[in-house]
DNA sequence: CTAATTTAAAATGTATACATTTTTTGTCAA
DNA sequence: TTGACAAAAAATGTATACATTTTAAATTAG
């Protein structure tokens, strides 16, 4: 594989992992020296994360790795909650039953595995909405929901944080597709509404008393 | 200047005025040598208006110029729609007068130069509306009005052969920033909507136009 | 002639080397 | 000690060179 791909994947599962803490400041060098890789491979990877949120610029050298906050989380679940709807909305109309079927088989597998690591649950989850997304047939709006995502991926260490929620959403995300199924699409917008509410909410709340804390 | 910075510019403007026409496949060395950069340089360029939207990829080399077509437009207008009033009704709020005075110094600018590159015209009226837009507060809101912005401009050209409609948008401007003024938060979020739909209603025709003849 | 396979050409990926800019360090004078 | 200035170190920008992949062309078997 590319080794622009597998420095990527890798240096940003690294992030998520803290292996790189929030402040750190990643300079080309140090990167291409710790990864084994010429600068080259690097600049692509490092602006590749710098447009997904993944680093962010720090001064005139280097990059930086973002730390988190409350109001931050805010806003990415206000930016969610003003497209997401929109999104199933008009996915509902042209929804397959072939899309449906892969949206629950998605939600089988994660039920049968309980001890998927944070990622690799939160990874599937949005799969699950990615799909529910799917048949809208807009380009555009999907590429700024997957950006939405890539932002909120990078809670999800927290989110993981507040287990108990885990349950709850898979719950909400069957009932969601059981009123997709009947083409109960008001009701099911008001749901997802919800749904995203209630994420958010608690993700803001954690990262409310860690700074309170801090 | 950073000679990335240069051929950013250049190669965008070049795009927009289709010396490079859409369906124009760009690759790596064709660029470098016309340019007179090296392929490293071409790289980062192309990487960055790739994330633009101003290139697309093609197969596995060179990247294409993309087309224009009357549902992207639509479609862009839509994503508008959803978040440029959200934008400025949390502008609202914080607005300041200064802002409102370098808002309005821009009105009077494009007023006083009848004879603007439609390019030029297009970047100063999406300067009107992200001053309006910039004491949302809200980072991420903005960078993704910004791509949005980004994507739409890519029509400028189209738009400008609308040229009697820069007559009501500037007094559509006007009239929004006079109800930005007197806390009409209300009436401006509704005045904004029109004005989107209009100028987008009017691109859209315009494109079928084209399709249809073409 | 067609289609498959091999060979050549072209394009991109990656590394190294050099140039320029930025940051840091250290020195000296006030 | 402090602050400005100069020198050194480090970091990034850019070009060239080589490796690998991809695309196009040419050749040959059927």
């Amino acid at each position: 594989m590319l080794k622009k791909q597998q420095l990527y994947n890798q240096l940003k599962k690294h992030i998520q992992l803290q292996h790189w803490p929030p402040g750190t400041v990643l300079t080309q060098q140090q990167l291409a020296e710790h990864y084994g890789v010429s600068r080259i491979v690097v600049r692509d990877v490092q602006q590749a994360l710098l447009s997904d949120g993944w680093l962010e610029p720090h001064g005139k050298a280097g990059m930086q790795v973002p730390g988190f906050s409350a109001t931050e989380a805010q806003e990415l679940c206000l930016l969610r909650l003003q497209l997401e709807p929109l999104a199933l909305q008009l996915a509902a109309a042209n929804m397959s039953f072939s899309q449906l079927g892969q949206a629950e088989d998605l939600l089988a597998y994660i039920a049968a595995h309980k001890h998927l690591a944070p990622y690799q649950r939160g990874e599937l989850n949005w799969q699950f909405h990615r799909i529910l997304y799917q048949s809208c047939a807009k380009p555009h709006l999907l590429r700024l929901l997957d950006q939405l995502h890539q932002q909120v991926s990078r809670y999800l260490g927290y989110q993981e944080q507040a287990l108990a929620y885990a349950d709850t959403s898979a719950a909400e995300h069957a009932e969601l597709l059981t009123l997709l199924r009947h083409g109960d699409t008001e009701q099911a917008g008001k749901l997802l509404v919800r749904h995203i509410t209630e994420a958010g909410n608690l993700l803001v709340q954690l990262l409310q008393k860690q700074q309170g804390a801090r």
